[in-house]
DNA sequence: TAGTGGTCTAGACCACAAA
DNA sequence: TTGTGGTCTAGACCACTAA
């Protein structure tokens, strides 16, 4: 994997991509790092100057590093304005904000997935999932309301670890081998229920905002089926358009 | 505008992307057009494969233009998906959604610009703005509530138009040579006070995206501030995210 | 001054789509 | 079979940064 292979169907740019950017995922380039010039990465993987510039080029688009002329291409430090493009962890989206994270577990359990759950997973009505709800708190207050959902056959035994410690991701990752590449969803502003308002601190009827998401493995399974409800009065989303 | 300048300090392929996206946004290519290919553009303007598919990549990463190997490069069809990503018009918006798009302007006036108002426009409080009230409406019911916001000199005379009609974009571009290039917002979730769910039709304090947005000019002057209130039980937001 | 990324060229071979 | 975009190379000159 740390090498680019010939006779691979994948071009080389996409190669060297993937080990860049698994190479930032594992924090052996840090946010603010300065990586290897164009020259140094084609004499170690023996490409062309312009190869090894289109899989940097992936890394911009993905907004995972910068270039400066005359200097060098640094990995980019993480800002708020990611959250709407990027899958960004709760604990760093807190910290970009400049607000203290911490975690409750509420509930784990298995159960049998509903219609609606199993077909946003690509799965049977009746698949064993696994479910994992957490309250968020920021600087002590609460945040946001998270319900995970897997197919428990994809990750057995995920619900063993302590998810008020270790970000649900790097467990995928590090136990599964799974990766989360992509993901699709849906915004809307909903009032909270009894429930959300009790755990949430905030009023009946309070704008929240709901987001639904799957993210899919890079080889484009769903893996998780993740429902949030944020606090309106406390979080605000911000990105950037285009004409 | 339609030939690239060789003493320009610009680019060759910004060069092209501009005169391609300006082409695009001039109706000469439609959504689903088929774009002249590499060689031609190559010949047209004197310019090697490899610039030109630099322009190309710029469009594409707009999402402006998708790529078929063997066929052709093609004028994108506008997706739910961009609302996010791309400013779009909100006729536009509705017709993605399949619903029948309407305009009611409730106010037009001029008035001294805010603290706030002033400081995201970028002039000096007191500074004379033009304010475009509107209602929009999908299938004939109420969906949103538009506040735009102007430099007057900028857009001299920009109220005498009948917004209910003609886009302001389309406006600003025709009548002053202004482009919306770039755009930054804040999306909240909101309660409806009394006004706005009049206007809505909706309870008071129920839900709402309020969106704040400041779009740019080519030149990165600011030129329209915009605030929206959607209906948070009739509008939902859509994107996709990267790992 | 040395090293970096930015732009540009000519040329090659390939996979794929459409006629 | 022809034309399209996808990948890759070697080489050149430039603007900019940092020492």
């Amino acid at each position: 994997m740390d090498s680019v292979d010939p006779d691979s169907q994948t071009p080389y740019y996409q190669q060297l991509y993937s080990i860049l950017r698994r190479q930032i995922d594992d924090g052996v380039w840090r946010p603010g790092d300065r990586l290897p010039s164009e020259a140094e990465l084609g004499q170690t993987y023996d490409l062309s100057r312009i190869t090894v510039r289109q899989a940097f080029e992936m890394l911009v688009n993905d907004g995972l590093i910068y270039r400066r002329r005359g200097s060098g291409s640094y990995v980019a430090v993480p800002t708020i304005q990611q959250g709407l493009n990027r899958i960004i962890s709760f604990t760093d989206d807190m910290r970009q904000r400049g607000l203290h994270p911490g975690t409750r577990v509420i509930s784990t359990r298995l159960e049998a997935a509903s219609a609606d759950v199993a077909s946003r997973l690509n799965v049977e009505p009746g698949t064993e999932v696994a479910l994992l709800e957490r309250l968020r708190l920021a600087d002590g207050e609460p945040m946001s309301v998270e319900i995970s959902t897997l197919v428990h056959s994809r990750c057995p035994g995920v619900l063993d670890s302590d998810y008020a410690e270790i970000p649900l991701r790097r467990a995928l990752a590090d136990r599964y081998g799974i990766h989360l590449e992509r993901a699709a969803q849906e915004i809307r502003a909903v009032p909270a229920d009894m429930a959300l308002a009790l755990q949430l601190g905030v009023a009946m009827r309070a704008p929240l905002f709901y987001i639904q998401r799957v993210s899919f493995s890079g080889e484009g399974v769903p893996v998780e089926y993740l429902r949030v409800y944020h606090r309106g009065d406390r979080y605000v989303l911000y990105n950037e358009l285009r004409g």
